[in-house]
DNA sequence: CTAGGGTTAG
């Protein structure tokens, strides 16, 4: 017992076994016990080893008996321990703080909130209420169920007897439950904070979309001396891809490089997920082949980031590689390799794709697999496909899938059944403005002027909630936001002036914007209106005044790209000569000389 | 003689 434990692998723990077998000295309680304390080390393996060896102890201790539980907690099915447990009471062996902390352990990884509880009670009745690294154990089993009550409760009765451990343990519990601002003020709160307490602090922000906090939190983390871990810097990767904030990504991975950390999977996975959710898919591609290892959420990533980039077919070899290599795909594989079709109008490859993940691999479709089949059939015009996949399906539709074939009519000039599907999404949401912008479009396409007035003074008389559209440009090293209409930015006077320069050289090009705000053809931004300047305008504006001649502008966007955003987009790029690339509520667009990526089809 | 809290993706 001299080298540490977590360098002794499986195989020596199974020599140990025989020798001591050979020795004669097996059934002697401790020495098994120790045997068994090993085991219990080697993440989930099965218990039926180890049982085999506690079955051989004649009298078996308290000691022996904790390190099967602690074996059964580890495994695939830790509430066996239970039971193991209750032979211990059976036997009249008294169960000790450790006992309590494994099974405490158990419960909280099998889900077992009732027999928590029940263990719980047994700490009472047994006197440990008071040992820091039970009530630990209680409070991370109410934390992980979402019960905060609970976990507070415990921590409220002896609020002296904790540490570190306990006060992390409540973070994670409030954050999992998303009360962000009750883990802001326990964090505050405690006496000392680890990389634990940071990392926990900042996912509680990432994960309930509070990114800006998590980027100032990790900024302060950083002034307090703490090395970040590689939890930390994942989950700020995760931020940064989010908001699409390459400079910011770029600086945790020059972090990753400086603290020589290796690459891991997760770290690996989250870097490819960043550079690809920024806007440069081929550093993804390269990261990708570059790893040693990968696991079948690498590949995922991979395969939906091609597929936000519109790169179909390279998703697709891709997935078959993935097929080549023996691996075993996963619903969200699919629902990148759908996605993957419909971006690129590959209608044939979706149905095949389709029809694979339910007849091959037993994979039950979910919502967004049929959104995309939906979305696939609805913009390559099938209409009545896409209706007969929403009627065959297995659950009850979103109607956002109807609101796929609305648009779908829209673009394809079915204006009856626009019409009858249009009424229907907005009896069945009529807060939602969304739908009402896309009946007036089918109207205005059928020049039914009187109808295109109606729908609008409803949408305008029933107040609808609606989504106001922004963009994001990263530049000298702050993030810009801007909304439709302008004035709100420091240097609002020069960007007004690029806007007049563009529109001047644009006109020069041959450009004839699009007069009719009733005829735009696309967007979510119609309901904005029409005579305020969308946002990525701006920030295109604001790209060309601040970045270096011939640089990439790249914006992000919370709504998708209207049409004629879209085509001034493009002749942006031909006749300043830059790159753009646009990330939109549903995709990346590549502006390059006058072509988008998307090839006009999005 | 044995122990604890926090990881990403659509």
């Amino acid at each position: 017992m001299i080298l540490p434990r977590n360098l002794i692998s499986l195989s020596q723990t199974k020599q140990a076994h025989a020798r001591i077998i050979v020795s004669s000295l097996a059934g002697k309680a401790s020495l098994m016990g120790h045997l068994l304390s090993f085991l219990a080390i080697f993440p989930s393996s099965p218990f039926d080893y180890s049982l085999s060896i506690y079955r051989t102890i004649k009298n078996p201790n308290v000691f022996a008996s904790n390190n099967m539980i602690r074996c059964f907690a580890k495994s695939d099915s830790p509430l066996q321990s239970l039971v193991l447990y209750s032979s211990v009471l059976r036997n009249c062996v008294r169960p000790n703080n450790y006992s309590f902390t494994f099974l405490l352990q158990a419960c909280s990884k099998g889900l077992g909130l009732d027999e928590g509880v029940q263990v719980h009670g047994h700490v009472l009745k047994f006197g440990f209420g008071e040992d820091v690294y039970v009530r630990n154990a209680l409070i991370h089993l109410y934390s992980s169920c979402c019960r905060t009550e609970s976990s507070k409760q415990v921590f409220d009765e002896s609020p002296h007897h904790c540490d570190v451990v306990t006060w992390n343990a409540m973070l994670a519990g409030f954050a999992r439950d998303g009360q962000v601002s009750v883990v802001e003020k326990l964090f505050d709160e405690m006496p000392g904070r680890d990389v634990i307490s940071w990392n926990t602090m900042l996912m509680a922000y990432v994960h309930n979309g509070n990114l800006g906090e998590a980027l100032e939190c990790f900024k302060r983390m950083r002034e307090s001396g703490l090395v970040p871990d590689e939890a930390t810097l994942v989950t700020m990767l995760s931020a940064s891809a989010q908001l699409s904030l390459l400079e910011h990504g770029r600086s945790i991975h020059s972090i990753i490089d400086s603290l020589n950390l290796p690459m891991t999977i997760s770290i690996g996975t989250a870097l490819l997920d960043m550079y690809a959710k920024c806007g440069c898919i081929e550093q993804s591609r390269l990261l990708f082949e570059n790893m040693p290892r990968r696991e079948v959420s690498t590949w995922n990533v991979m395969i939906c980031g091609l597929a936000s980039h519109g790169l179909g077919k390279d998703a697709l070899t891709l997935f078959e590689r993935f097929l080549n290599e023996g691996l075993h795909p996963m619903n969200v594989t699919f629902v990148g390799v759908l996605n993957a079709c419909s971006r690129a109008g590959l209608v044939k490859e979706g149905r095949h794709y389709f029809q694979m993940m339910t007849d091959s691999y037993g994979i039950e479709p979910e919502m967004e697999h049929y959104g995309c089949m939906v979305d696939l059939l609805g913009r390559a015009g099938l209409v009545f496909e896409a209706i007969k996949v929403i009627e065959n399906m297995a659950i009850s539709p979103d109607p956002v899938l109807w609101a796929m074939v609305l648009c779908a009519c829209r673009i394809h000039g079915l204006p009856e059944l626009g019409e009858k599907i249009g009424n229907r999404l907005i009896e069945l949401d009529p807060t939602y403005d969304g739908h009402y912008v896309q009946l007036a479009s089918i109207y205005a396409n059928s020049r039914k002027w009187e109808d295109v007035v109606r729908v609008r003074r409803l949408m305008a008389e029933r107040n609808t909630s609606k989504v106001a559209g922004w963009s994001l440009i990263e530049a000298q090293g702050k993030v810009h936001r801007f909304v439709a209409g302008h004035g709100e930015h420091e240097q609002s006077l020069e960007i007004q002036k690029m806007l007049e320069i563009i529109e001047t050289r644009l006109a020069a090009a041959g450009y004839v914007p699009n007069v009719s705000p009733v005829l735009h053809d696309i967007g979510e931004e119609e309901k904005e209106n029409a005579i305020k300047v969308h946002s990525e305008r701006l920030a295109i504006a604001f790209g060309l005044l601040v970045t270096g001649p011939g640089s990439c502008i790249r914006i992000v966007k919370n709504l998708r790209v209207c049409w004629d955003c879209h085509e001034v987009t493009k002749m942006i790029t031909r006749v300043f000569g830059r790159e753009i690339i646009v990330r939109d509520g549903s995709r990346f667009h590549h502006f390059k000389e006058g072509k988008c990526s998307c090839l006009d089809y999005w």
